[in-house]
DNA sequence: TTTACTTATGAAAACGATTTCACATCATTT
DNA sequence: AAATGATGTGAAATCGTTTTCATAAGTAAA
């Protein structure tokens, strides 16, 4: 393992001018700086990233916290993300809570210990109140999920336009009995909860309580809606689904009932994942341009390890698109 | 941002003293141990993890290569390494190749300037001359995919024999004529095609050049293997495929074109992804225990990591199982 | 010819932790 | 009573960089 030291020996020259030539500093003439770099080449030095990170306290790594690497949604736009956090040099530390309030606090850390340059939150377990003390040991950001009592940047979807579209597209379609499948109580969660609320009230219909799900994730969360709503004396003849795997297991359990899609039961999606295209019937759903969500966020974020004075709180909306397909 | 100082003076100790503490060393009194913990708590102080590392050489970081993080083969296994490395308190870098051969290599600077502590290659672009200079610099390991040349510990699963099980399986259907997707010329699809010839020449079977694919990967990919195989004057019966998702896409696209799966063709997938059990008919495949792959590879990882002395080439294998649906 | 500025270089002081070494103190054994 | 060993503590060296400061030489302006 080679240091600056052996480098600089070797050059015949001192620490000083092989960490200029390392960060192009100007004032080193093009002989030593030859010099330098072929001594670096010869030895196959690499400088020494925990020194380096100890002097300017800059770690180029961002920590990214979502709730489910295996959701399809999360892993676009972990991608995304990482596809441009890598043109900038940074470096993505996956953080995956597991929908687990301690461990979210305990990837706070990396930030109090400065080893990450900042944290962009794609899902939130913790409340504000219990983040924002960290805010000064580094930039957070928001993306898609947010806590609105918060004053940082948030880059999401109107999921409350969300929750509309889709579901005036139900009634557009005819139905007056629809079902509300949701997540947990996030920001996204509750926002398109007002949208499809707003919807159906000014269609006059007054939403049935036994229709609205919670805590509904998976492809079998939905196998076993339907299941529920199956036994129901009264049934719903569409449904609202939080996510398209949730929807296909609804789908996949009402056809093995031998109910028809979308005659019997309409059902609508979100996310636009690529199963959405794949099922029989293929699904209606919501587009997040999940790429650009992701690429944003980190747009924003670099902005501001770059030029920590641009942090001014922005609320930054991406558009959302209906994507009528077979299942409504 | 306060110093292993700060919490020195405050508590009327020594740096040394405090750094007993943090680092749970013995031969410090209870009443002092107490103060240094009081002084951190009140401080909110977190040890400067740049400067740990510094000296220690730890960075308690292991880089997991992809090749595409989208892909849920890939997802689940960075989750089910993630899940592993956490519980030792050690953080995964996702490093997203792209299949690209440079962007590969530049994150083996990660391993060489110190900024993990080891690195599992889940894909491989580099061949492993050009990898094992690296090796000097801290552990390497292969999982799943892996260069036959390298003299490291790989965990995988047995291809061959995937490979010959998913061909016998048509075989065993009655099919003569089978057609054969691969993704790239990995170790995984080399191995699986060695296990699908071994099949096929067993029952006196000729493959045919032009039912052979190469560089097939995604859905979309998918669809177009199907409209080549349906431009043919003769066309297979059968299609083993190297993924669900290609699977998925050969299947969808023959539906569109008035084909019934699997009488007018049988497709075989591989993964086990949850798509597989959704698809009209259910896709038969091969499940590969991802979660189990994932785990298996971060333990030895984190094995070597804690005693180097351990690392002795090994070849680990998984099992492999048929999973029979409709599609066949 | 002086003055002022730009260019070029190295010695040494940071950065914030851990560890070595030296030195106490106290208890136990000879 | 002396010798030995276990326990407890702090000063200072160390990890590998970057940056400050001092200094010197060369060049342009006055």
């Amino acid at each position: 393992m080679y240091t600056i030291k052996d480098v600089a020996s070797k050059a015949g020259l001192s620490q000083a001018t092989v960490s200029r030539v390392i960060n192009n500093h100007p004032y080193v003439s093009e002989e030593k700086k030859r010099a330098v770099q072929q001594a670096m080449a010869e030895l196959g030095y690499v400088p020494n990233s925990s020194a380096q990170r100890l002097r300017n306290l800059k770690t180029k790594k961002i920590a990214v916290l979502v709730s489910r690497i295996v959701n399809p949604f999360f892993s676009q736009l972990v991608d995304a993300m990482e596809k441009r956090a890598a043109i900038s040099g940074f470096q993505v530390i996956l953080c995956n809570t597991r929908i687990d309030r301690e461990k979210e606090l305990e990837y706070f850390q990396l930030l109090k210990s400065k080893q990450v340059d900042g944290i962009i939150m794609a899902s939130v377990e913790n409340t504000w109140e219990v983040i924002e003390p960290f805010t000064k040991y580094g930039p957070i950001i928001y993306c898609n999920e947010y806590d609105p009592a918060a004053r940082v940047t948030r880059v999401r979807l109107d999921q409350i336009e969300g929750g509309y579209i889709g579901t005036k597209h139900l009634l557009d379609k005819g139905h007056q009995k629809i079902a509300y499948c949701q997540g947990n109580d996030s920001s996204v969660s509750t926002n398109r909860r007002i949208g499809f609320l707003k919807a159906v009230t000014e269609a006059g219909i007054t939403p049935e309580p036994a229709w609205m799900f919670k805590n509904i994730f998976t492809i079998e969360d939905g196998r076993e809606i339907f299941r529920k709503l199956h036994a129901l004396s009264c049934t719903p003849t569409a449904v609202f689904t939080g996510s398209d795997e949730v929807a296909a297991g609804i789908i996949k359990e009402a056809q093995q009932h031998s109910w028809r899609v979308p005659e019997d039961l309409a059902v609508i999606g979100f996310d636009d994942q690529p199963i959405a295209a794949l099922l029989d019937p293929q699904i209606t759903t919501i587009n997040q341009f999940t790429t650009d969500i992701g690429i944003t966020a980190m747009n924003v974020m670099l902005e501001i390890i770059h030029n920590p004075s641009v942090n001014k709180p922005q609320d930054i909306l991406l558009p959302i698109r209906l994507i009528e397909r077979q299942s409504t």
